[in-house]
DNA sequence: GCCAATTGATTAGCCGCCTTACAATTAGGT
DNA sequence: ACCTAATTGTAAGGCGGCTAATCAATTGGC
């Protein structure tokens, strides 16, 4: 009874055979819905990074990039990257030392509160991402390519039903 | 005309605005489609690492320990552990390393060729594995709890007509 | 006003993934 | 037989996530 390799690209056609005994049967088709699509996703992932560090740039710190691109002249915080971007601030640290040691970003001291920063995007930190975002988009958009608009609106559907509540005490 | 943070947990709702000017309309569907589905797997591993570092093991050990199940008592060399998990050989080095020092898997001279190696688990491997599997199993086909059978199947296909041949050359 | 609690950013350390480089070994062509 | 080429596993170094601990600065309760 072979069980399958859990989030990799894989043989994979017989995932029904995974966890025999450990499953109920209903569930079956779930987990190997599960395996597929978290596969189908990391290959994505991979492509877009790929992508990216033709430039020099991670997902990670394309991100910080983007929000500070919404942010206007105002800047943001780290703590607010952290936040907005849904990552901790002790990473956002370690992208904002990346970013910064290649003059992408700076950090600037706040003048009413002695503990937090700025981050502003430097004009070569604009020049950049003004030169990724067309690459980049149009990669996502290639890698759905084949799916029709219909089948778009469903996946979308389906993803967004799939639950992200508390999981279960097992 | 703000752009959407890629592949976080985010705002989300209104990706739509997402590089306008960038990408053909018809496109910015494909384009959110995807945000959405990689934040929801990326959702899905971070509850099932969770639940994995329960038992003091991760996504990486625990592929490794499936594949060596399904082996059976031949065992595997670190580099069919590779290939057959989708990773580098550096990164099974990396991963032995940690199951070893565990007592969970143990390196053996391949008799034939001194270059090889043999991986085996333990008993103690094989307990841990019978232990994880039954809760991994539950939280992952949980996560797709919501969703009907039919709706199980539509994924799927919707998940394998996603391409990942060569993207373009942008 | 002052001490305690909170907050912002950083550091250190772990993990898993990668790439690159390398030593040892084996396989193959001539 | 020998020399080259390919293969195996490892090491080193980078990256980007995380948690936990730390430190400075600010805020709040009394």
């Amino acid at each position: 009874m072979p069980i399958e390799f859990p989030f990799r690209k894989l043989p994979t056609r017989q995932t029904a055979s995974m966890a025999s005994g450990y499953i109920p049967d209903a569930d079956l088709s779930r987990v190997e819905a599960a395996l597929i699509c978290v596969r189908t996703m990391n290959d994505l992932y991979q492509s877009v990074e790929a992508n990216l560090s033709r430039f020099g740039l991670s997902v990670g710190r394309l991100g910080i990039l983007i929000l500070l691109h919404n942010s206007g002249e105002a800047g943001r915080t780290p703590s607010e990257l952290a936040d907005e971007g849904g990552i901790t601030r002790a990473t956002v640290t370690g992208l904002l030392d990346g970013l910064e040691k290649e003059g992408l970003v700076e950090r600037i001291k706040h003048p009413g509160d002695r503990r937090m920063l700025h981050i502003r995007m430097t004009p070569k930190g604009r020049d950049l991402i003004a030169a990724v975002l067309p690459s980049h988009v149009q990669l996502i958009a290639w890698a759905l390519g084949s799916l029709t608009e219909a089948e778009i609106q469903q996946l979308i559907a389906l993803a967004e039903k799939i639950g992200t509540g508390s999981p279960p005490r097992t």
